[in-house]
DNA sequence: TGTTAGCACTCGTTTTGATGGAGTGCTAAT
DNA sequence: ATTAGCACTCCATCAAAACGAGTGCTAACA
């Protein structure tokens, strides 16, 4: 509906005050436009056609005898309509060569980090969550008396442990029987599989030790719950500093704050792992996001997934004035990297 | 040495000199000074002998016509001599109440987060080291075609796992068998107490899986060794900013990246933390620190003591200007907070 | 001899005013 | 419908001026 109010010339015209803005960072005026496009447009012309895009609310004064500057509509309908037009190179972008360590966590900071500074903005990484992850191993190992360690292994092989106090000693053999019929009966299932059928079926055939496999069923829950757990890695903060329109104390110190507070980049994040099936790159622009102190930022995100059911996020933070394409490419092959980089032959990638 | 070459008027107006600066931030001027004090002399006597406190390099002059603020060497001999004279009131401190989670990550990073809001200084607190830290319990398990997990437990309860390749199957009874040699070997040990003598016999006892064995010595070393795995937690970066001195974009700029590179962090603190048996607090002005970025900051840590052997580091970083008391004592608090948590009944402490 | 009052001087900060330029909106001519 | 022209607005920049805090020095004082 919103490319119909808005005729050939006055798109032209958009498309140029905003690509001009991209670049220079400066509200850019009727002449500079009246140059710059194909039209052949005196400044006279062009100024009336601006009224009307301000009118239409595409782009905004900062004050009376400025030039114009995008509103958030006005990105918007750039980031929909007008930027896909453009093929771009993808050869200048400095290649991701992520070493594929062991640990996830050094894979997914060092993720962050590249990602940063190829692109000069804040950037964060999500840690898979275990939405649709199926328990490969479990393994209770009796560690000291009143103390049972659980270890549980994902497909992906993501690794959970945790301490589980007891009251009374445990043989031997009762520690074997309690594995055979914790993996027997969960390997292969997802968390979201485990109902309340499997879980009596459970405690009856663990008998008088039920009480452990209830806290064993606790542990795990407690383990995959997102909330808990959804570690995000950040890198770049800092670059907020380079765009003037941000870099302002007050609102770099609140935006840094948030990336610190990472609970919060979190909940930013997950609702598009949930809502979204599709792997495609969501953009928000300002108040579209749903952190208030983004207001001024644009936020783009994609999902990724390191192996089957194992998803996460990775997205970066920047000026609203942003180089969008360069970030996206950035997204897409970061993206590609990472993919199912988990179930990838040991190596660098 | 150096306190001789202050006489008793000397040190009484530099200490009023220092103490002023730190409230209010701001050069201080002989008046000021002459009022403040007991001495009761003219501003123009206080102003010979801040000139000669100058000269002795106890405080520097920003420029001509302004007052005058400590150099390093002048908080240097406030944190030595001036500064524990008063006794202060621990009361008006709000108290550390860490929820005794069962993530060592979590407590920490809690740990980091109430320092930070109790002291209005960027913080860091760092994971605990497993020197000396004596292992309790190896476990392997046969997970999937071509994997086994090690999970390692220390002393302190702390849990470590790591996925190992190996070639071809293994059966049941010689996974029981690897297990119970490493387990009857290695308990008991402090990673250091390891040597070649060791490791000789427990190749000997695995026969033909030798392999395997040495495949999980390198990976409890390499668990275990500080370098890759001293992890940082920090909070409150955006304190910096509270502070004129550092608040300046390229400043603050740099030492909030400092933070983000833990590593850097980690470097900074795991000196103090060998060097050191004694559990004193550390302070380091200025260029006393051994990063760059540091040069205009305070740094004062602690070493805590999670269980036994179980060693770690918090510390804050803040202006010059900072307030030593409350940050001595706060790191106290905190520190007497974590010391041996891990060994205590579960619950709120 | 140590202390103090007084004064000239320095230097950073804040205020003020002037100037210039970029850009607009409107009107009248094409 | 488009354009040229013009008056007007507003911000940014710069320099000068006014200000104030504080010093160093000298000469007087107890």
């Amino acid at each position: 509906m919103d490319e119909f109010e808005l005729d050939d010339r006055k798109t032209k015209i958009l498309n140029a005050i905003i690509r001009n803005y991209l670049k220079t960072g400066e509200p850019v005026g009727s002449r500079t436009i009246s140059k710059y496009t194909d039209l052949n447009l005196s400044s006279a012309t062009i100024r009336n056609e601006m009224a009307d895009l301000e009118e239409l609310g595409y782009i905004v004064q900062p004050h009376t005898s400025a030039g114009r500057i995008p509103s958030d509509k006005g990105y918007r309908f750039y980031v929909d309509h007008l930027m896909a037009e453009k093929d771009r190179e993808v050869d200048e972008m400095k290649q991701f060569v992520i070493e594929h360590t062991e640990k996830v966590e050094h894979l997914l900071q060092q993720a962050a980090k590249i990602l940063a500074s190829n692109t000069n903005y804040a950037t964060m990484v999500t840690a898979p969550s275990y939405q649709g992850n199926k328990l490969k191993f479990i393994q209770l190992s009796y560690v000291d008396e009143g103390q049972i360690l659980a270890v549980i292994v994902t497909d992906g092989n993501l690794v959970k442990n945790k301490i589980i106090p007891v009251s009374g000693p445990i043989d031997n053999e009762t520690m074997l029987k309690l594995n055979i019929v914790l993996n027997s009966t969960l390997n292969g299932l997802t968390l979201e599989e485990i109902n309340l059928g499997t879980i009596a079926r459970l405690k009856e055939q663990a008998g008088i030790h039920s009480d452990i496999i209830g806290e064993v069923l606790d542990t795990l829950s407690q383990m995959m719950l997102q909330e808990d757990d959804i570690r995000v890695y950040t890198s770049g903060t800092t670059n907020f500093f380079k765009y003037p329109e941000l870099s302002d104390t007050g609102k770099a110190s609140e935006l840094i704050s948030t990336f610190e507070e990472k609970q919060q980049l979190a909940s930013l994040v997950t609702e598009n792992l949930l809502d979204e099936n599709s792997t495609g790159i969501q953009v928000y622009i300002g108040n579209e996001s749903s952190i208030q102190t983004m207001k001024d930022c644009s936020v783009v995100t994609a999902v990724y997934e390191l192996g089957e059911g194992v998803r996460g996020t990775i997205g970066i933070v920047g000026p609203k004035r942003m180089d969008y394409e360069k970030v996206m490419d950035n997204l897409k092959v970061l993206k590609n990297s990472l993919d199912g980089i988990l179930n990838k032959p040991k190596g660098k990638t």
